[in-house]
DNA sequence: GAAACTTCTTGAACACGTTCAAAACCCGAC
DNA sequence: GTCGGGTTTTGAACGTGTTCAAGAAGTTTC
């Protein structure tokens, strides 16, 4: 059985990411958070450092659920164009939960200071999670991508899901139907865009491309 | 002369913008500001409805700063790449003294709800301007950029440069020289991609993207 | 010049995230 | 059982952004 310690914990964290759910980010004060779980607000800070990290349990947590949502989404489809295009649904539908928070989400995981930013050190391991996802994406896709995008394309795919996450949170059109018709009319754009490298101009072009943004990751 | 009421905004404004510059967002508490201007909190909140209405005050002031170094910095500049080349690095050299708070600028800024949001309705005005930037970047280029590009084109550009801010904020290197490199690698790739534009299967590919850009933009 | 009205200024007060010294609880050693 | 030391819990207190009722200063009207 859990010890004690851990059952606080995860009272502490479940009721944080329901009320985030239900409320919202900033209506869901450390106060509210502790009263709601019958504890005192130390003891909240006990085993969370911040509001912030309560929101890093929530990104964990969404970034799992995106995993398992997205290879149920991908199986049986070939194309590299309808494999992304599940797995950006499939990232919409887990986070749409929280899209009313989302803004607030963003603003917290922007700051290179943040344990949630998506760059930073101590999310490394989500990041990497997130990355195999947009991995699965291009590694089982038929036909397969060029040959000399294979190794940087998931990165730039990851980074267009964070570009896609962005549009999101902007969003207010009814059930987010501006970034859904943003994702099918994207998917398969990027597809098409891609069987272009063969064509001898947009090779070379491509390929500067390519170093450019590898020279500049550091 | 200016009103005394003008007089205390200003007073205001300018301590809080020099503040922020020395000392950093945080750190620049409202009573701080309120003290070191010699005037009540109460006072401030009386001319600024908010710390980030100082925000947008500075924002406003960068970006006058970036078009006046940015329409100097092209004149005589013909081709595109060197024109965007140009505006690009005038952009880095207004923003280099806020760099090392420019992560807490863009928390702030990145909140929908904020008005300092560049997509919000209150910075219009002041996105406007930033676009305006841009027009003159494509319009003064000779050769021309594509026809079907022109009116699509300066709106892409100045969504690249939010998108080098961002890379900005995060960079670490000394005189941000990684952000320096990118913007002298993007510009002549963005350049000679456009001139692909002519190839056919290009072209087709391009005026997907293109109308799939407009119809997402409301 | 007094009265009425508007604009400007004040500082105490509120709710928030966060800290911390102290108390309460737990559990093995004797 | 009780002592000692670690773990867990408490709630008051701090500094923050922000609000607001009250008053001061300035302006218009007669």
């Amino acid at each position: 059985m859990a010890s004690k310690s851990e059952q606080t914990r995860r009272l502490v964290a479940d009721v944080a990411l329901r009320m985030f759910r239900d409320i919202g980010f900033e209506k869901t004060t450390m106060r509210a958070i502790a009263s709601e779980a019958g504890v005192s607000v130390g003891n909240a800070y006990y085993y969370f450092a911040s509001k912030d990290e309560l929101v890093q349990e929530l990104y964990v947590q969404v970034q799992a659920e995106h995993a398992a949502k997205a290879a149920q989404a991908v199986e049986g489809v070939k194309d590299l164009s309808g494999r992304l295009r599940a797995t950006l649904h499939a990232g919409l539908d887990v986070m749409e939960p929280y899209h009313r928070f989302g803004a607030e989400f963003i603003a917290t995981a922007i700051r290179p200071t943040s344990a949630v930013n998506p760059f930073s050190g101590e999310s490394t391991a989500a990041r990497e999670a997130s990355l195999a996802i947009f991995r699965n994406v291009v590694e089982g896709a038929s036909p397969a991508a060029p040959k000399k995008l294979r190794t940087d394309l998931p990165e730039l795919l990851w980074l267009g899901y964070m570009g896609v996450a962005l549009f999101w949170v902007y969003d207010t059109s009814e059930d987010r139907r501006r970034t859904r018709k943003l994702i099918d009319g994207m998917a398969p754009l990027i597809a098409r865009g891609l069987s272009l490298a063969r064509i001898p101009g947009v090779s070379k072009v491509l390929d500067d491309v390519l170093s450019l943004s590898r020279s500049v990751r550091e």
